[in-house]
Formats: C-alpha cells, structure tokens, sequence
RNA sequence: GGAUGGGUGGCCGAGUGGACUAAGGCGGCAGUCUUGAAAACUGCUGUGCGGGAAACUGCACCGGGGGUUCGAAUCCCUCCCCAUCCGCCA
C-alpha cells in the first residue's frame, strides 16, 4: 500500500502512474473518501473523550442518584457514538478496498508501456548462444530420450502440469539448489527452507489474491492457509508486525521452497514440458533494507542472479520490466531471461523486484533507529536465485550435444558427480 | 485430535470491573560523585493516528477479532500462538 496522506498530497502522480500501469482506480474517490473518514474518526475520538469522561465521574460519584444520572449520559453517549462509528466503518472499508487496489509508484527510469512488449532489453549475460551443427531439441523431448521427466506419471497422480522428475534430473535439480545456496551463503544471505503453506494474510499482504476467479493461488478446504507460490511469500511474512533495529538491516534471505501455481487461464500459452506448470521448487532471495539503500539492494540481486547464470554458462538477456507488467507491489523489476534453443525464444527464468515499503506496509513491518523516536517502515525486495524447472530447461536445450547427452555445466558437476547426462543402456 | 495452564511495554514480571494515568525489576538515556571507569544515587525512558509553531494535548493499543458494561488488561464468545501431558506418527 501507498501512505495515505502521500497519496492524498500527490493525486496526480498517483492517478499518472495507474495510467501508466494500466490500473484503472478511481483516485479522486480516494481522496474525497480519505477526507471524510478523517472529519468522522475526529468525531468519535471527540465522543469518545466525552464518554471516558463521563466514565471516570461514575467511579468518583458522590452518592447513588448522581451515579445513576451520570450513566444515562453515559450510555446515551455511547449510542451516539456507535451510530458514528459504523458510518465510519462503512466509509474505512470502501476507502480500504480502494487503497489496495492502488499500485505501487514506478521508478522514474522504469520504461512506460502498457505490457511485456515495452520492456526494455539492458544486457546480454557473458554466454554466447550455442551454434549447433545439429537440430537442438527442446527439453521435453531430451528428456524424454534421457529418461529424465515422466510427464504422463505426473498426469495421472495429479493433472496436467504435475510431472516426476527421474534419474541424473533429480541429481541435477539438487546441484541447481545446492549451487545456488553456494553463491548465495557467501555473498552473506542466510539460508532457509520455508512452510509450502501460509497464512492468506501473509500471502495477500506481498500483493497475492488467495481467493476470487483470477486466482493463481491454491487455497486448502476449511482453513485459512493457502499453498505458496514463492518463498517471496514466507520470507516476507517472516518479520510481519515486526519492528527491526536499524542496525540489523540489511537482512538477506534466501529460502528453498515447493511454488504451487494454478496458472489459471494460462492453457495453451507455452504449456509444453516444464515451462509452465503447477509445482516446481525455487531459491528465492528476499532482502529488508533501509529505504535509502533498496535501489543499490536491487542492483545487488540483479548482479547476483547475472553472476548465477554467467556461471552456469546459461545465455541469457537482462529485461527492465515496463510499468504496465510491475503487477501491484513492485517500484521496479529486473527480469533474467534465457536463451531457449529449444523454443528459439528467450524465456524467463528470474525476476527480482524493488517492492520498496509497499509490502511493508501492509505487512506492518518497521525499523528503529536506535536513540531516535519512532518507527518506519522498511523496504523489502525479492529475487529469484533458481527457479529450478526453468532453469532445468535452459541448462539442458544450452547443454545438448549432437549425440543426445547433455553436458553437465563445470559449476554443477561438484554437486551431479558426473560431467555428461548420457541415455541408459 | 483430547486435557490443562498460559500470551501484559525492548526484556522479565505483578495486576480478576472504577487512581491502570499498567506496580516492581532488568536494560537503555541523561545527570551527580570521580583523574577516568565501576559502584551508588537522582531523573527520564512504548507505538500508531489526530490537533498545535511549540510547550503540550486528544484518541487507540495488555496475542487477533467480536461482545457485555456508563466503564474491560480484568467478565463472555471466537480465532491464533506457546508450554506441559495423553493419543497418533516420520
């Protein structure tokens, strides 16, 4: 969420930026509905000194008829106040569902476009595209002659989009894992792994709707708990309600955890093999900064998603994300995406934001600087070390040699145990 | 899943309807004393929102939400969490 009275103050940056966003909320309500729940909640703080007023002569009272007399004022008070209190209610709960659907404010250097068409291409990673001197495959059907996914087994025990991982794959998703822990644990970042489930507050406070048709989210039947859809959602409900010392900050996170996505709506669209599907598991960064060093944190985890892939000797192109494809959270967004031979195509494999004190706010997290008075809310930011199936994808359609195997990248090989994925005999 | 006991400020901890304006302690900050430090002593020390140039002041907050009452940390309902025991189990 945006600080009310900032939104208040700047309603014509606010109401730009959800062009630029392509958000279509009404910010003029916002402002006019801010102002009355201000004029209201001063009303029933006035009636409600009244009322303690009246209260605190009860128990001083000198004899028994004014006692009672002081209660009829008191009770009539208190009505009077309930009356003003669910007209407050009513107003807080109209400006409340408006606040959340207002997005975050975009970096001034974020390219302004309406979709993924205007995303900006920064970089290339240190990998050249590999010149085959043979038809590469796609990963589904390496796989398949590697023995490596059994995508049908994962259909019938849970539906299109499940699948098993088999042989050298398990090795290699592990290896991913482990080798992205290696980078990480030395650059400072506390290892962890996350519930797969959490708290629907937890997830709607990181900018998640648990709930509704458009919902990515798989929700379990008669509780409040949802199946994450990132370790971003655990790492960042880990300090909700929160205040933090200053001097802790900045905390770096990163969390290995299943991600279940619906992908509702999402058929057709590059549904083949493991580009898209309803569970794969990820190392997620996730950092809480001061707000004056979140944009040099978002540099940092960009460089280190580069330096994951770069040593992967994994192609790739650095995109900045344009306004209208930030989704609600995010100030800025860097997307890593792979040079696939298999589909011709780049694909995303990470993504790391700049989410500044949007989450933090709902989340009621904060800092204190120590020997000062009072509390801010802190900046958070999320980034995808590995996302295990994707990255499976760029490493085996890069890897592809003309006799079917797939050499192992030098960096996994510690963590495989071999250096070439070869057909069993 | 069942039973019991709990959740109070940065921390420990007292508090079962009206002086709670939350005791006391620890920690922290400032001061006195001291060459300096320690000790001792004295004072101050929560968060959010609003009003005010400021001094100051109003409202809310004792795990979350709701209720009873003129009035709730305290009573009731509900949810969450923690501890211990039982059951089940990797």
């Amino acid at each position: 969420m945006l600080d009310r009275k900032f939104i208040v103050e700047n309603a014509e940056s606010v109401k730009q930026n959800c062009v630029h966003r392509g958000v279509a909320v009404d910010v003029d309500r916002f402002v006019e509905l801010e102002a009355r729940r201000k004029a209201m909640q001063a009303e029933v703080e006035e009636l409600n000194r009244q009322a303690n007023q009246v209260s605190k002569s009860i128990g001083q009272a000198k004899d028994q008829a004014e006692r009672d007399q002081r209660k009829e004022e008191g009770r009539r008070l208190r009505e009077q106040t309930n009356e003003h209190r669910a007209e407050l209610d009513a107003v807080a709960a109209e400006l409340d569902a408006l606040h959340r659907s207002i997005p975050n404010m975009s970096h001034p250097d974020a390219p302004i476009g309406a979709d993924d068409q205007a995303n900006l291409e920064l970089f290339l990673g240190k990998t050249p595209q590999p010149q085959f001197d043979f038809q590469p495959l796609d990963h589904v059907d390496l796989a398949e002659k590697l023995d490596l996914v059994d995508f049908d087994g994962g259909a019938r025990v849970a539906g299109h989009g499940f699948y098993f991982l088999r042989n050298d794959m398990v090795l290699l998703e592990l290896a991913l894992q482990r080798y992205a822990l290696e980078v990480l644990m030395a650059e400072g970042f506390t290892p962890m792994t996350t519930p797969d489930l959490a708290r629907n507050e937890i997830l709607e406070g990181i900018g998640f709707i648990p709930r509704g048709p458009e919902t990515q989210i798989y929700s379990i039947d008669n509780t409040d708990l949802s199946l994450v859809a990132t370790a971003e959602i655990t790492l960042g409900g880990l300090y909700a309600g929160q205040t933090v010392d200053a001097d802790e900050l900045p905390i770096k996170l990163c969390g290995i955890s299943h991600c279940f996505r619906t992908e509702a709506g999402a058929h057709g669209r590059a549904t083949r093999g493991l580009y898209r599907v309803h569970q794969f598991t990820k190392v997620e960064m996730f950092a809480y900064t001061l707000p004056e060093e979140s944009d040099a944190m978002l540099d940092h985890l960009r460089d280190l998603e580069c330096r994951l892939f770069d040593g992967l000797g994994v192609p790739y192109r650095v995109v900045d994300t344009a306004t209208g494809d930030l989704g609600g959270p995010a100030y800025r967004k860097f997307d890593l995406e792979a040079w696939m031979p298999g589909r011709g195509e780049y694909g995303e494999i990470t993504s790391t934001s700049n989410c500044t004190d949007y989450q933090a706010r709902r989340l009621n997290i904060r800092y204190k600087v120590k020997g000062e008075k009072g509390t801010q809310f802190l900046h958070t930011l999320n980034g995808t070390a590995i996302a295990i199936s994707r990255a499976a994808i760029a490493v085996l359609e890069n890897y592809q040699q003309a006799d079917g195997s797939i050499v192992v990248p030098e960096v996994l090989r510690p963590f495989v145990g071999k250096e070439r994925i070869v057909a069993a005999k």
